[in-house]
DNA sequence: TGTACATCAGTGAACGCGCGTTCACTGATGTAC
DNA sequence: TGTACATCAGTGAACGCGCGTTCACTGATGTAC
């Protein structure tokens, strides 16, 4: 008979609950996660969860350095390989999009510990992309957060429904020709 | 004796739960917002409140009618007597910083009931203004999203503490510098 | 190669709590006559 | 001006529930000798 048992250790339970909090997260939004429910996802018992994170905070932390960190690879792929600054702006859209629940929760600090020292890190990372964060003039500072706050607004708006659907269902085209308009420097 | 007894009927009870919901969600988040507490905090039994919104997403669903109404007549009055359209984009952002509660509430749909007519009705005429919905060229309808994405980026990412100390604390003269990038028509 | 032992990873039961919702009720108000 | 009555506005108790957290525990693993 032997029911085929799933092994007592997991070998990848902080990884496995992280996805199963994504996808809670993506389904019905930050403030409807619970720890419990994340835990029955990943087919473990809720203590285990604990036992990774500390508390529930500690489990949205995890989710928001995750998804600073993504965020930081991703954009520095763009920089690498862009073809127009845009496109940087245009994979942050995209990033949004594709990682909803990393997103909402980062930029709802108040769900985690805003102090936790890897958080810290990974977004001064994710910021110096974003723009340079020192040896940089004002100008070139504003240039860098107009850039920013109109894609972040997209991302948002997109998000959350509040664009006109006059202007199509692909949010990186939508990107693409919104922020477009901004002037950012010798390229487009 | 006679202690001054709060007498039973409120008269504006509806009006001071709002008030109520809007000073807890400032203070915590929407995330932590109870109906009971709320009543709580008005000074009534919690199914006082129940009683005037029926659910909780009814009394969220009020918060965000009476924030898009509010924004709806600060976004009119600063058209009508505009400098420049930037001030128009000021007074988005202003709107955001002053009323909090509101703003969070407004665009977290999955709070509150999406369907509301009265909900959708004042959603309209607030995006009446800030871009004309229709009979409007795809150009000048670009143009408006532009200008919204960016202030309400803005608004965001100060809300959530996200800019950078060096751009100086106060949100509407960084709205100013920043939005200012953005060429939006004739005036500024 | 074997064994003792520390450590790691997850279990399962228990706790107390605040929550949203429902309901029968009562106090207060407004209106028709 | 008075009175009967319907309606409105709020009370207070009760419900069942899922939650976050804690804790003693056990199964599995890795390492020192």
């Amino acid at each position: 008979m032997m029911p085929p048992r799933r092994p007592y250790h997991h070998r990848d339970l902080r990884r496995t609950l992280l996805e199963a909090a994504a996808g809670l997260i993506a389904e019905t939004g930050p403030a409807a996660m619970s720890v419990r429910e994340v835990a029955r996802r990943a087919g473990v018992t809720h203590a285990a969860a604990t036992y990774h994170f500390g508390d529930k905070a500690g489990l949205l932390t995890a989710l928001a350095v995750d998804g600073y960190r993504r965020l930081g690879t991703e954009l520095r792929v763009a920089h690498e390989t862009r073809r127009s600054f845009l496109e940087v702006g245009v994979a942050y859209v995209r990033f949004a999009v594709t990682h909803r629940a990393h997103f909402e929760v980062m930029f709802q600090p108040e769900l985690y510990h805003r102090d936790d020292e890897e958080l810290l890190a990974a977004k001064a990372v994710t910021a110096a992309l974003l723009y340079r964060t020192d040896q940089v003039g004002d100008e070139d500072l504003r240039t860098g957060i107009a850039a920013w706050a109109i894609v972040h607004g997209i991302a948002t708006l997109w998000l959350n429904g509040n664009l006109p659907p006059r202007l199509g269902d692909d949010p990186e085209e939508i990107t693409r020709v919104i922020a477009a308009r901004l002037p950012v420097g010798p390229d487009t």
